[in-house]
DNA sequence: GCGGATTTGTACGTATGTATG
DNA sequence: GCATACATACGTACAAATCCG
């Protein structure tokens, strides 16, 4: 989940470990991330916090996302 | 439709307006509700919102659904 | 069996309101 | 005032399952 004690915001936090499961290869190029829902389960936040995350990835060119598709790690 | 006054949300009144009509058996086990499109246009509501509303009868118990035909009022 | 229409499922885009620190 | 966070509500797009001529 997230680290409510962090003076990291969620959105941040988030942002982060998805990035760091692309970097690592978790998760690969062409791969689907875990839908919106699935993540603000996952991580127990809202859907605008996940929204911010994913926003964030993608400014830094780590994700693409396609409306009604889901959002998938960009290629390089 | 839905009383847009009310502090309650459109899908929590949506839901009520429904379950009342199953309780009051006006809809009767194994009648299909009105599929989500007509509901939307009757109540004057986005299609998420309906959606929201019928995930709370079946939370509650009062209906089961089933892709590709529709939800149904619960057998009891 | 096929193709189109219907219905639900999933997913994202956007806007607004409330609450908190 | 501003950023964060959550909830509600609108919309669009596409997929999956079913139904019917």
């Amino acid at each position: 989940m997230v680290d409510e004690m962090s003076p990291v915001p969620f959105y941040v936090q988030l942002a982060d470990a998805l990035a760091k499961q692309i970097e690592s290869g978790k998760l690969k190029p062409r791969q689907p991330l875990p839908s919106e829902s699935t993540l603000q389960q996952e991580y127990g936040v809202a859907r605008g916090t996940v929204r911010a995350a994913v926003r964030l990835l993608r400014e830094r060119g780590l994700v693409v996302t396609f409306t009604g598709r889901g959002t998938f790690v960009a290629e390089r």
